[in-house]
Formats: structure tokens, sequence, C-alpha cells
DNA sequence: GTCAATCTTGACGGTTTCTTGACGGTGCGG
DNA sequence: CCGCACCGTCAAGAAACCGTCAAGATTGAC
């Protein structure tokens, strides 16, 4: 079962939070602060983190940025009401989501669920290779001859939704809709710019395409 | 059909998306504030849900992010002119489309079709094999000899409407109408030449058709 | 604040596709 | 045999579309 790594200096909370999570089945590390929190999670890596924003030593936005840099586990923060700014600043930090005190434990304990779901799409994300480059979904990397490709989030976006229908003709209309939201459904310029720097970074002639087709009138294809 | 859940503190708006919506077939619960759409998203879990950035109890965003916790089901949000921020953080909770206050019912409604169609899973779409070439529906792609075979957008919404209608005689009127559009129901002109370069693309003896037949006087016919 | 990276926007020329009309072939009925 | 209706063929001009480039605008990092 996913471990969780609680972080408050609270010691009745964390008693509270303890029991209530290993009752669902979870398995539950426990931390007064924040250096002992990050020690913790690197000697016993945590599929979830909930973390007080509260902390002794440090900022609670550290202990997120601590971990953020080097696991990709969901972080739950909890803060008091009057602490507006810090929240914003550990959502911006990577946190995942935020519970403000006094909570009801039904409450964390569905958005710890949710969370973990969330995060859980560990299926086998696929990882497309051809002749020339390598795509690898999960850990959103291109790799051509040895070396990564720098794709701007734009043109990453843009690949991954034309290489997830990889061999049928995506329209326009669902690209940009996908890509730039709903409501650039008719605005086919961001298209002809992206995939033209796509071509530039992984075709082997871009004047010449091999992998990214243009079907003209009505959309792109991705072919391996 | 699909169940609507709509949140919103204006009851005269609330009432008019009411009998909009049911109008249109769908199911729809209300609820006036943010707490109330939460318990009724659990018990009932929507298809889809509406909402209003400005309501009462809590940020229109708390909402969103709410129900995207635990549900993937599309988010419009409605928000007042002056409410851009908002706006964005709603979108970047998770919203899919957002419409700006006053709206028409039309357009909210178009926008609620989108994001349905959006949603739903892709129906598998038929392949269909001759000796000659394949044709697959879901993908837009026409197969022959191992090569892709290059359709323009009329050829291929000529070929998809035969196709579709495999065995069956399809009338010339039905043709025009359905490639382009009612007002050419008369101008033979366009079948010939298209038929031809259908032919041209996919027959082993464009001469002798196998798979492309014509009915004298009354239409064509596609048998694999 | 400055700076770099990214995104947005518009204009231009080349290419593909659509439209249109004319011509010839075929089959049927007179 | 001849005329007519219908279909197939072809090609050229018009229209739509795409690739390209570069200059602002915006964003985020420092």
């Amino acid at each position: 079962m996913s471990r969780i790594l609680v972080v408050d200096d609270d010691r009745q909370l964390l008693r509270a939070l303890r029991i209530n999570l290993i009752a669902r089945g979870y398995d539950v590390v426990l931390a007064p602060d924040g250096a002992t929190a990050l020690a913790a999670a690197s000697r016993q890596p945590p599929d979830l983190v909930v973390v007080d924003l509260g902390l002794p030593d440090m900022d609670g936005v550290e202990v997120v940025q601590g971990i953020r840099g080097w696991s990709t586990a969901p972080v739950i923060v909890l803060s008091a009401r009057h602490l507006e700014q810090s929240k914003v600043r550990a959502l911006d930090a990577g946190a995942d989501d935020y519970v403000t005190k006094p909570f009801g434990m039904d409450e964390l304990l569905a958005r710890v669920r949710a969370a973990l779901r969330r995060a859980a799409p560990a299926v086998q994300e696929p990882v497309v290779e051809t002749e020339t480059f390598t795509i690898d979904l999960g850990a959103r990397r291109v790799v051509r001859d040895g070396a990564d490709v720098r794709l701007t989030p734009t043109e990453w976006h843009l690949l991954e939704v034309l290489v997830r229908n990889s061999g049928r003709l995506v329209s326009q209309r669902q690209l940009l809709q996908e890509v730039w939201g709903p409501r650039y459904e008719s605005e086919t310029n961001y298209l002809r710019v992206y995939v033209a720097q796509l071509r530039a970074k992984l075709e082997p002639d871009p004047s010449r395409p091999r992998y990214l087709h243009t079907e003209p009138g009505m959309g792109y294809r991705f072919t391996s």
C-alpha cells in the first residue's frame, strides 16, 4: 500500500492522522519538523506527503520545494485560514492540493485518495521509437542522437497530442482545442508555427516531413 | 442522457438554465452554492458541471478543484467580465471552458454540447478492407499496397459517405447534399470529377470499376 | 529592474485543392 | 442509323491552404 509522510508539529493532530491513515491501510511515516521530514523522505520515499505550512524550523514551502526537487509524489498542504499568502506560494512551489485548518478527517482522507488516484496512473506510458528519435511520454523526454531535444511547453503539448494519436489524423480543431484551449478553434496560425518548430527539431529533413505529415484542409498526422 | 450540475447563486439564471437544459434532454441538478454543489456532486456524479465563479460561500475555483479531485467530468465556468484573474485560475484548476456573463443561452448550450462531445469516449469506427486497399474511418486513413493514399478533404468526405452506406445505392442528391451542402443538389459535375479521382486513387483499373460502381441516372454504390 | 526564453501576430510566396467548362464516349430509344 | 441523356476525362484559373520568417508582446528568472 501507499506510504504517506505526514509533517506537522501538532502532536495531537499527528496522532489522529496516524490512526486514521493506518486504519485505511496506508503505511504512515511521521515527522514533527522540516528537517526530520526531508531526512525521512530520502530514506523512505513516500508516495504522498501531507505537510503543515506552520513548522517550527522552516517554512512548509521549503519542504515542498525540497521534496519536489527529486520526487513527483503528490503533496497536500495544511494551512490555517489566515495564511493565504503562504498557501499560494506552496501551490506555486508544486503542492497538489491544500486543506484549511481546521478540517474534517473525512475531507482530508478524500483528498488523499484523490491525490493518490491522480498520481496513480503509473500505467506504463508508451515510449515511441522512430529511426531518428525516441519519445518517452511518461518521462516527458525526447532523445535524438543520444542527446535530449529541448522542447518548449507548447511544443511538447502539441507533440504529445499527435503522438497519442499516432497514425490517426488529428484535426486542426482538435489540436487547437487540446493545446490552446476551446476558444482558439479557428486560429490555425499557431499550428503552422509550432508544427514547423517541431519539424525543425525532430525531422531529419524538415522540408520533407517523414513523421509529422500535413493533410491539407484537415489536420496533421504523426507516423512512426 | 447526460447529467449536468449547475452551480450559481442567481436564482433567475438557475431557472432559465434548468428549463433550457431539460428541454434539450439533459438531466439537471441545481446548486446555489459551493458546499451544496460538492455534496450533490458526490451523491449524483455529474457528466458535466457548469459553475459560476462568484459564489456566496466559496470561490468557484475551489469548486472546480474539489470536483477535479475525484472526477474527470468537464467543467464550464461562468464569470463576469471583470473577473479575468479568477478566470485564468479556474482554467488552471482544471476548468475546460469559460463563458463570460452576460451570455446567450445558445452559446452556452453549444459549449455544453462541445464539452460533452469531447469527453465522450471515442466510438470504435469500423475498418473496411478490400483486396486492394484498407479504409480506416477512425484514423481517417486509406492504405493501399502498404502506402498511405493521399486524399483531399472532399475526396475523403465523399468516400466516407459511400463507405458508410456500403452495398447500398446512394443517390446523387444525397451525395451532393452531404459533401457539398444542400445548395448543390443538382450540380452533378462535382460528382463526376471526384468519383473519377477516387477511382484513380483506389481502383486497380479505374476504367473498369470494381468498388465504386455507377448506377446511371441514380447514383453510386460502394461495394467491398 | 534587466535579461532570456517563449508565445503571439502578421505578412508573404509557394503549393494544394476546388471549381468550372468543354469535349468525347457510351448506351438507349426512336 | 441518329439523337439524346448521361457519364468520364482533362486542364486551367481561382481560391484556399500551408510553410516560413521575423518582429513585438509576454512571461518568468535573476
